[in-house]
DNA sequence: TGAGGTAACGTAAACGCTTACGTCAACCTT
DNA sequence: AAGGTTGACGTAAGCGTTTACGTTACCTCA
C-alpha cells in the first residue's frame, strides 16, 4: 500500500521547472517570481508534498530534533513523576516550533558512558536537554568540551559555563522553614537528599539561613536516596537522636511521605505531634494522608524554559550561558498543621 | 570546538582502500578478507568513527527510530502516570536493540489531524507505537491504510487487522467483582469510564459477567472523564440513586479515589461502610487514604511487548497482526476492607 | 544603443552513506 | 592449457535535499 512518497524531481518534471525552484518555494526563499511561486505552492498542496527530513538533514546538517536525556537511578526513568512533567513541558514548547524530541535514558553508573551520546555522534540531534543530577558529570563535561549545545534542567555545574534551569531551591526551603518558625516551631530538622546533587545543597542552604535568622539550631540528616523508604528510615533515626523535634522539612516529597509514615508508626500524629513539609509537589503529594504541605515546583515551566533556551542557543551558538531560576510556591495542605488549607485538588499547573 | 566528524572517504583515503570496503566492515558484511577487515576495524576503533545516521537513513530508507505517540486529553500527555510507565517499557526494550524513541503528543480533537503524522511523512520513523484510546480513530485508520507499521497499546480497533497490546480488562474486572461478591457484598456498582474506549467496555463486560454469575443486579454509571473529580460526582449520583450500595468497582484509579472522597464527605467510612476497588494501580494508588485496593496492570511489560511486536513487524512486514493480552493482578490494600493486606510499599514492578 | 546590473531561473555539485556492478587475479575444471 | 568459477576489491550511481554558480532575459542609465 505504501506508495513511494513523491520527491522534488518528480514535482519539478510535472511542472516543467527545476528542483532548485521547488526547493526555494518549499523553504520560502527568494529567487522565484510571485506567479510561479503560487503555481508551485498550489501543486505542493494538492500533492501533499512533505520534504524528506533525512535528506534535508544530510544537506543542511540540521535535524530539528533535540534529545531529552534522563538518567535512571534504580530503574526509574521517564516514568519519574518529576521528570515526566518536565519532559511534557519540553515537548510542548519544542513542538510549537516544529522541533521533535528524541528520548534517551542513560544509566547512572559513571563509567558506563564514553565521550558523548550515540544520538549526537550519529548526528541525530541538534542539541540536548539533560534532566536531573543523576546524569554522570563527566559525560556533561565531555559534551560541553565537544561543543554540543546543551541545557541542564534541575541540575547545574557551578564552575562551568552552561545553560541551566533550576527551581529556587534555596528560596523554597527558606520559605518552608520560615513558615514552620512562624507557626511556633523551635525544633525543626531538615531531611536532606544526596548532597552531590546541587539542588539538595541549595535547599540545605535555604534551611540553614532561615534557622540562623531565627536563632535556632539547625539539625540536618542526609539521605542516600530519594525514596519513601529512605525517608522512613531517616526520621526514625532523627526522632531517636532528637526526640524534641516538632517539625520536619524534607528535601523532596517521597522522603517527606516516608517521614510521615515513620512518625505515624511511632504513634506520633501528623500534623498534631509533628508538622511536615515536603518539596517538589509531585502528583501524589495531595493524595497522601494527610495531604502533604509542600513547596510547589513549576516543572512544566522549567521544561518549557529549557526548550526555549536551547532553541535560542541553536540559533545563536555564541550566546552567553544563563542560569535561570524559576520561583517556587509553598502549597499549604494538612501535613503542616496550620489553618489556611487549600482544597485538596488544588493544582498549580494547568 | 566541534571538529567535523570524520567520514568514510577520509578513512578510506587514510587506509588506501575504497569507501565500499569501509562500509562493508562497518555493516559487518561479506566481501572483504579477514586480514583487511581487522585492519579497518582497528582504525575505526582508534578514530572512534560513528556513521552518520541521516546519510544512512537516506540511503537505506530505514531510521532505527520509532515514534511513540500519545494523545493528550485535557493537557495531560507524557506525564500521565499510566502512559509514562508504558513509555518507559517501550524505551527500555527499543534501546536494547539500538532503536531510538521519537516522542509525539497529539491533540485529541478528532478533526485536527490529517492523513498521517508529520514524523512519518517526513520519513523520521520506521513505525509507530500508539498509546491510549484518546488517539483519534480516523488517524489510526489512515495510518493502517498507508501501510505504516503500527502497534497499539491500551487500545484496539476490533474489526481491524492491527497489532495491539491490552491488559486483561475483562478478566481483571471480573476478578475484582468476584472478590467483592466473595466477601459478602450484594449491592455492587461499577463506575465505568468513557465507553468509546475499548478498555472500559471490556471492563464493564467483566463486571457484568461476575454479577450475572452471582445472580446479582448490575448497576453501572458512566463517566465522561478519567479524573478524581469525575469519580466524586459519579458516586454522589450513585449513592443517591442506590443508597443500599456497599461496594464499588471503578474502571480506573482516579475515579476510585474520587469515589472514596465523595463517600467520606457523605460520612461513609471506607472500607467499613463502602468497599472500593480501583483499576490500573497507578503510582499514587498505594498512597491514597485508605490505600487503594486495585487491579494491577503491568504497564512496563505492555510497553515492552509493544516494542517487541513492532520490531518484529519491521523485520517481517507481512507478519499477521496479533492481539496480545497481558494478565492482571488484584492487589489487596485497605480500601476493600478485607484481611489479607499487603505492605503499603508493595510494588509489583521493579 | 550598448555596457552594466539585476531578477529569475536552471545546472550540477555536494551532504555521507549503501550497493549494484565491473574488474582482476587466483584457483579450479577437463 | 584454455575456459570457467570464485572471492576480493574498486567504481560509480543513487538516496532526496540544498545551494553555489551559471545563464539567460530584461531593465536602467549614460
Amino acid at each position: 500500500m505504501a506508495s513511494r512518497p513523491l520527491t522534488q524531481p518528480e514535482i519539478a518534471r510535472r511542472l516543467g521547472v527545476s528542483v532548485a525552484t521547488i526547493s526555494r518555494v518549499v523553504n520560502d526563499q527568494p529567487g522565484v517570481s510571485n506567479q510561479l511561486r503560487q503555481q508551485v505552492l498550489q501543486v505542493l498542496q494538492e500533492l501533499r508534498y512533505t520534504p524528506n527530513a533525512n535528506a534535508r538533514s544530510l544537506a543542511t546538517d540540521q535535524t530539528s530534533t533535540v534529545g531529552f536525556v534522563v538518567a535512571m537511578p534504580e530503574q526509574t526513568g521517564v516514568d519519574d513523576p518529576f521528570y515526566s512533567k518536565i519532559m511534557a513541558g519540553v515537548e510542548a514548547q519544542l513542538a510549537s516550533r516544529d522541533y521533535q524530541v528524541l528520548l534517551t535514558t542513560i544509566e547512572a553508573q559513571p563509567a558506563s558512558w564514553g565521550d558523548t551520546l550515540p544520538i549526537v555522534a550519529k548526528g541525530r540531534v541538534d542539541g540536548l536537554i539533560i534532566a536531573g543530577p543523576p546524569t554522570p558529570r563527566q559525560l556533561i563535561l565531555n559534551l560541553i568540551a565537544a561543543g554540543t549545545p546543551i541545557v541542564l534542567v534541575d541540575n547545574c555545574l557551578p564552575q562551568q559555563d552552561v545553560n541551566c534551569i533550576l527551581s529556587d531551591n534555596e528560596g523554597g526551603l527558606y520559605e518552608a522553614t520560615r513558615h514552620m518558625v512562624q507557626h511556633g516551631h523551635r525544633h525543626i530538622a531538615f531531611l536532606c537528599g544526596p548532597t552531590q546533587w546541587v539542588s539538595n545543597h541549595e535547599r540545605e542552604v535555604g534551611y540553614r539561613r532561615a534557622m540562623a535568622e531565627a536563632g535556632l539550631q539547625a539539625r540536618v540528616l542526609y539521605a542516600k536516596e530519594t525514596t519513601i523508604a529512605s525517608g522512613q528510615k531517616m526520621l526514625d533515626e532523627g526522632l531517636t537522636r532528637w526526640p524534641e523535634l516538632t517539625a520536619i522539612c524534607a528535601a523532596n516529597d517521597p522522603v517527606a511521605i516516608g517521614a510521615i509514615r515513620a512518625a505515624q508508626q511511632r504513634g506520633r500524629r501528623v500534623p498534631r505531634d509533628l508538622a511536615v513539609i515536603g518539596y517538589d509537589d509531585i502528583a501524589w503529594a495531595a493524595l497522601n494522608s494527610p495531604p502533604l504541605t509542600t513547596v510547589h515546583v513549576y516543572k512544566r515551566r522549567m521544561g518549557q524554559l529549557a526548550a526555549l533556551q536551547l532553541l535560542e542557543l541553536l540559533e545563536a551558538p555564541e550566546t552567553v550561558p544563563a542560569r535561570s531560576i524559576v520561583a517556587t510556591d509553598l502549597v499549604i495542605r494538612e501535613s503542616c498543621g496550620c489553618q489556611g488549607a487549600l482544597p485538596l485538588n488544588e493544582n498549580k499547573e494547568v
